[in-house]
DNA sequence: GCCCATTTGTTCGTATGTATA
DNA sequence: TTATACATACGAACAAATGGG
């Protein structure tokens, strides 16, 4: 259920919580589900949904009782003491995430795309090759598309995970 | 070292922690000692260390640096008022907007990027068939280069989608 | 009152990823 | 390359509280 966006798990899960007690799918003074239904719900182990939970613990916004189930704290957050890490945090956790998002696509688009544009290019100056043995025009499957002349050379080695 | 007082070790080890947090025995600004150092200190196990360490913070009492260290954090202490419903609202919606983000990237991607491979594939496939009727060998010395399975190690399942 | 299932809380151990030196 | 250190994640076990037979 967790995405691939560089992102915690937990912490995912944390903010999903968050956004559900906000919009008051997790109503103020009931339970949320419990730890086994949330596993299986964001299908993550025990370890991640605990983590979620204990950080919304520590910002007062869920409270827990043993044997009961984990509740949606009715006081906001009347925290003096300790500083208030609470909204600044999260709001710089969200403009975090959003530019890991963004470099995540980026990333993505310059490895995956590129070699497989790569690759294209490949395939197609074997196609010309083979034409050309053939002694037959190469044919111009796509209007428009010049069909390149020269296949991107790419010689040497490209990215490689060894 | 944690003694038997009715309450959890690592709220006992977090308790010291800042308590030589304030007494100077672990000056602002430096690191306190490792986890592994911390462990033999409490003799406790990486459980209940990284728990207080944790909880400290999440206090903003101490911050952590991968491969360097987790160091005294210096607190102006700034006693603000916290989360007017203004600002809930608004954290709600980026929240959630960027849950919509990461779903549309996610398909987008995935579904381009799987519409080349799959454009690749036939290519490939077509292509070793003309060389194959030709009589001639595939030429994989010069250019042709595989990259469609990585090797990848996941031990358990990870994300599975529910 | 007692047993049992459920649920949270704490603690243990371990593996892996990533950053730093 | 190697070693250290933090961060995340997996799994498991036990205790305590709660509630229903």
């Amino acid at each position: 259920m967790t995405a691939i966006t560089g992102q915690p798990a937990y912490q995912q899960i944390a903010d999903d919580l968050r956004r559900k007690i906000v919009d008051g799918t997790y109503p103020v003074g009931e339970p949320i589900p419990s730890t086994t239904t949330l596993m299986a719900h964001y299908n993550g182990s025990i370890t991640v949904v605990r983590a979620a939970i204990r950080d919304l613990q520590n910002e007062g916004v869920l409270i827990g009782q043993p044997g009961k189930g984990v509740y949606v704290q009715e006081k906001p957050k009347p925290r003096a003491d300790v500083a208030s890490p609470d909204v600044v945090a999260q709001l710089a956790n969200l403009n975090e995430t959003v530019q890991q998002l963004r470099e995540q696509l980026a990333a993505t688009v310059t490895t995956e795309v590129q070699e497989l544009r790569r690759q294209v290019g490949v395939l197609q100056g074997q196609i010309m090759d083979l034409y050309g043995r053939m002694g037959l025009p190469y044919p111009h499957e796509d209007a428009g598309r010049s069909a390149g002349a020269k296949p991107r050379k790419s010689r040497g080695s490209a990215t490689r995970s060894a």
